[in-house]
DNA sequence: TTGCATACCAGACAAATGTCTGGTATCATA
DNA sequence: TATGATACCAGACATTTGTCTGGTATGCAA
């Protein structure tokens, strides 16, 4: 038998779905390798398994149900799916379900909540910001000067640069065709700590 | 026995290492969330569990291992950690394990493969997109014109929007201050479909 | 040819894991 | 007071899951 790493071979074909199945959070019994590659033996997929094994191309925790694992980034924080909002309006950080566009993968820090804001108009475009954008904000009710916010001004979310003159909040846009904003209430809903920009139609 | 919903409460704390394990990609059993919460009896870390369900704020899978999981996104394709490399020289696509800076979740679709590339330079601003940034490529030999695109020239990788004519090939800036390439030679190595800024530093 | 390695099958067994039953303790209400 | 609900404990059992042993078939090298 000679081996090969054709993407099409039992070997490549076990590891893809072991992947893929840990990548979903839905970590596979070897019985359910087995099903997927329509071996007999249940022998058989733990053979496949035991190799990547030993390739390094996973790991396992011997004995223990659906131990297998991916050996790398387990170094890295957990990803969680978090809610992709078209909008925000007053008091509606926790019930705007109806405006959730979707949902995209964020790396994030223990103990923070996360939430996607759809940019919407051309104000931050200087910071290479733009419309149609996605900004990944970390909720927090106060961010250093300095820092892009997500703040909530007459009852909508807006996206802008936070400059903080003694206790007065200025908001001010990365384009010079806007002005900067002093609204005389106004609350933090967050931080601006990723943007992202999706080049294809369709995502999110 | 007061049912409160304190976040110190039992059922509160499963809940959270639940969905902290569940976000983890390593679903808990239920004598692991028993060790977890310090129960003396498996039964209780059930009965937890049972009631989360109930209140539809997990799923199970009945009589499976590991079963218990979150109701939300999972109509959702899997979000993978793909690498993000500084840089990309010729034939190192698949060797670049040193250039390596980290991770990014990404949700990919089935069937192809993708990687993360620091943009260096100024060339492609007009577009939004910004020295430091990362965009997302998926690995493709070929694209269409006006597409974004990484491309090979000269053994280094560059980021630049393509223009088909004919059968000829030329890499265009998105900033006035740079001029079209016209390779002789050229390998697409895939489209950007994603652009991803981190505002924070520490991050990819 | 033999020997070795790889790749699969089949069956049985051990351990992990889910589940059930019976129990005690506490609290609130009728 | 009795009753019902909640929250835990303890033990046993059923099922799932990992693992092992023995086997056949194929290809390659000595």
């Amino acid at each position: 038998m000679a081996q090969q790493k054709d993407r099409h071979s039992a070997r490549e074909r076990v590891y893809r779905f072991v992947r893929e199945r840990l990548a979903a959070g839905r970590p596979p019994t070897v019985r359910e390798v087995q099903e997927a590659l329509g071996f007999r033996a249940v022998q058989s997929a733990r053979e496949h398994l035991e190799r990547l094994v030993a390739e390094g191309r996973l790991t396992k925790r011997a004995g223990e149900a659906r131990g297998y694992r991916l050996p790398e980034p387990d170094a890295k924080p957990p990803a969680a799916l978090v809610p992709v909002l078209g909008r925000v309006q007053a008091g509606a950080l926790t019930t705007a379900v109806e405006d959730i566009e979707g949902y995209v993968p964020v790396q994030h820090k223990a103990g923070s909540e996360y939430f996607g804001l759809r940019v919407q108009g051309d104000s931050m475009t200087g910071a290479g910001i733009l419309a149609g954008d996605i900004v990944i904000v970390r909720a927090q009710p106060s961010a250093d000067s300095g820092a892009i916010v997500v703040a909530l001004v007459e009852d909508e979310a807006t996206v802008k640069r936070l400059r903080l003159r003694g206790q007065r909040i200025e908001l001010h846009p990365e384009n010079p065709a806007f002005s900067p904003i002093t609204p005389e209430e106004c609350r933090i809903l967050g931080k601006v700590v990723e943007v992202r920009r999706f080049l294809e139609e369709g995502e999110v």
